[in-house]
DNA sequence: GCTTGAACCTCTAGCTGCTAGAGGATGTAT
DNA sequence: ATACATCCTCTAGCAGCTAGAGGTTCAAGC
């Protein structure tokens, strides 16, 4: 049996998080001691986790808790657990087209700053004259 | 003379969050008609241009508030401008490369899928056992 | 001048995914 | 018996908005 900091430490999850986890109900409500502290087992040692490790991978919390469902029924087709990674895959794929446009525009900001006065400087300049930029980046939150 | 929905338009940016920038001191507040309605000059619109378009290329509020101090005095040494840019830059390029490692872990995972039951799913196993992956990939929020 | 209705106003609460702190109870080692 | 680390609940806060309730104002058409 296990203390929150145990599992704590051992999954690398703040103790806060884990009580955060329980209340939005990702993780389930675990044994008590007479005392009232939570005491936990090896599967949901092995649930956190899975939910760590997804959450390093960039999944959402409400993409992890289809994941785990699927986990917890291993007769159904894996068909939607794989939807859910493509759909994830897609998103990164996105996400780095974007960064790489950003860093394209953010490099050549940097490398045209002559070190003057900021009322000369080609980052300010930038930033304020959309029309100078090379490459397009509508979306925000990149 | 703009009207906060005009602004809204000219510059992309929803109603509220045109009031959000005001309140948090991020806009200057505008004059008002008699019966109290934002009323808009361009100095003002090319100042939500500039955060606009900041924001597009990732730098925080934070960031932007200095960048628009600095904007605001020509004569001050664009060094810190610079700077900031810089910074940007190197979290762009972090972030880029912690989703490269993410990208090619979630390649793997839909690539290994066989389409058969959860039981034996790929993308499934690899969530459950972090030591299959072939790359660290500590950080979270990438 | 009057009516309509789109756009404005303030205020509060919600989103994701945690994180921090107050104020107090429990568990364990000595 | 005592110390003190760890646990408990509860509330509030972070970024950066977004949405809705409930009410007022503006501008155009008649």
């Amino acid at each position: 049996m296990l203390t929150i900091g145990t599992l704590s430490k051992k999954t690398g999850t703040k103790v806060q998080t884990i009580r955060y986890y329980e209340q939005i109900g990702l993780m389930p409500e675990p044994g008590r001691t007479e005392g009232g502290q939570r005491r936990y087992d090896n599967a949901q040692l092995d649930r956190l986790s899975f939910i760590r490790h997804s959450r390093q991978l960039g999944f959402s919390l409400d993409a992890i808790r289809e994941l785990l469902d699927l986990s917890d029924h291993p007769n159904r087709s894996c068909h939607e657990a794989d939807a859910i990674a493509r759909r994830q895959l897609k998103q990164v794929d996105q996400r780095m087209a974007r960064l790489k446009a950003l860093r394209t525009e953010l490099k050549r900001m940097v490398h045209e700053c002559s070190g003057g006065r900021t009322g000369d400087c080609k980052v300010l300049e930038v930033l304020r004259d959309h029309s100078e930029c090379l490459t397009e980046h509508e979306e925000i939150g990149a």
